[in-house]
DNA sequence: CTCGCCATACTACCATACTAGTTGTATCAG
DNA sequence: CTGATACAACTAGTATGGTAGTATGGCGAG
């Protein structure tokens, strides 16, 4: 049996020492919200984690605010401390904001231009979601898809740009989570990506801004899907109409 | 003479008993901040402040972690934590992801409309924003704009974004609270306001996109003033063109 | 058998204690 | 007088203790 706790002990090993007990307990507990390794509405307790990682009580707690600001655990004070369930609304949210900076940024790539350095980056990335293909190697994939973003907000300088996007993304990306390894349409979301580099290439502001919305709203296809076949992650009494509204 | 820590325990005084002293902290210091009571460059320290509010060190720690976290202090392990100086670039930065996010909620507000109670409430903040305008109370007038923009973007039911919005503000409205008590255009910003309310009403999406991007681009003219005149308020080492760079 | 109460065992929050690292200063050698 | 060094006085980070509130299970009364 493949104990939950190994799991966290080996993303424990994964961090640098030279971060904060704080910070490193904070990128375990996250990654495995993320990854579900941590379900939805498992209860936490600072003393319990404490123990699991031999550190005290202090740091977990300090790491347990930081997720509950991050909308991934909810912490009841005097109860206890639990992973959110999914919620349909908390993630429609997390994509139009998503949408919004990311268009702008995509934007202000067609408009300004990127570096050369950039776009060969940009490229190299795009080689490398390529090779993905083939195994159908989803989470790998999904590494080299936050880096890609990340390549082009960074490219235009807006790294508080970055840091929302990154924020929202736990939202999105536990969703994601759910569907691996499924049959994710990593070709499709590539030839996005190509899109999105073309039309900026092309300085095609327009374009580039419808590319990037496309891209941004797979979801609203993928999402509905789940809510069925994964109901107990999801927040009840949330009805699922509340994605028609959603879609501009 | 008007010592800061008594307005800091008048500001102490006014938040909550129901809420937890960490958060009671967080507020006072963040309003401090940016209200410059705290001015850049200021060290903080852990002791300091418990004794000063009569806590202990840990809630005040987790308050400065927060404060961190929103770019408005510098923790530095073991030398202690100093208010950050403005920086344009954050502040430029902060400027780009509230345009991105406020122009995505008034261009919703504009497609899907705005419940009938929402247009109320505008149009009564809007009236009482003019009444600001003979006194000059740029005060009473900066609370009025912020929940003007917070009544749009929860009027089209993304808190989330108001979550972004609000968070990227802090580094805005210390540059503002720079000019207070100067000659800010009131008058003029309740225009562009207006400007907005109409466009949303007449259903016309980009001239509400416009109206809001100007409005949101204010911050462009008043800037480089404010480092000419308060030049020990800003990091320096930064050059002023950046400016010219971020304007579209 | 059912309902209400109370003891118990949790929880997170805050306070206090201790550790470890940085900085400024005073002292002493050259 | 100048330089290096040791020490004192800070700092934040972590650990542990105490408190108040909440959930729960069992027991007794009806």
């Amino acid at each position: 049996m493949s104990n939950i706790n190994t799991k966290l002990q080996a993303l424990w090993q994964e961090t640098s020492e030279t971060e904060s007990v704080r910070q490193r307990l904070y990128h375990v507990l996250r990654q495995s919200i993320i990854q579900m390794l941590l379900p939805p509405g498992k209860a936490l307790s600072e003393k319990e984690v404490a123990d699991a990682f031999s550190v005290s009580r202090q740091p977990v707690r300090e790491a347990f605010i930081r997720l509950s600001e991050a909308g991934l655990v909810e912490v009841r004070p005097q109860r206890g401390t639990y992973v959110v369930k999914i919620s349909q609304a908390a993630v429609l949210e997390a994509r139009f904001v998503r949408e919004a900076v990311e268009v702008a940024v995509v934007r202000q790539a067609t408009a300004k231009g990127l570096p050369p350095e950039v776009l060969t980056e940009l490229h190299d990335l795009l080689e490398r979601q390529r090779r993905c293909i083939e195994p159908h190697d989803t989470i790998r994939f999904y590494q080299l898809d936050e880096r890609f973003h990340k390549t082009l907000s960074l490219g235009v300088g807006q790294q508080s740009a970055w840091k929302v996007i990154e924020e929202v993304r736990a939202q999105l990306d536990r969703v994601r989570y759910l569907s691996v390894p499924d049959t994710t349409p990593i070709a499709r979301l590539i030839d996005q990506h190509v899109d999105i580099v073309a039309a900026i290439e092309d300085r095609d502001i327009a374009l580039a801004e419808q590319a990037m919305r496309r891209h941004l709203r797979e979801i609203f296809v993928s999402l509905p899907d789940l809510v069925q076949r994964f109901p107990e992650m999801f927040d009840a009494q949330e009805t699922i109409s509340l994605i028609e509204e959603a879609i501009p």
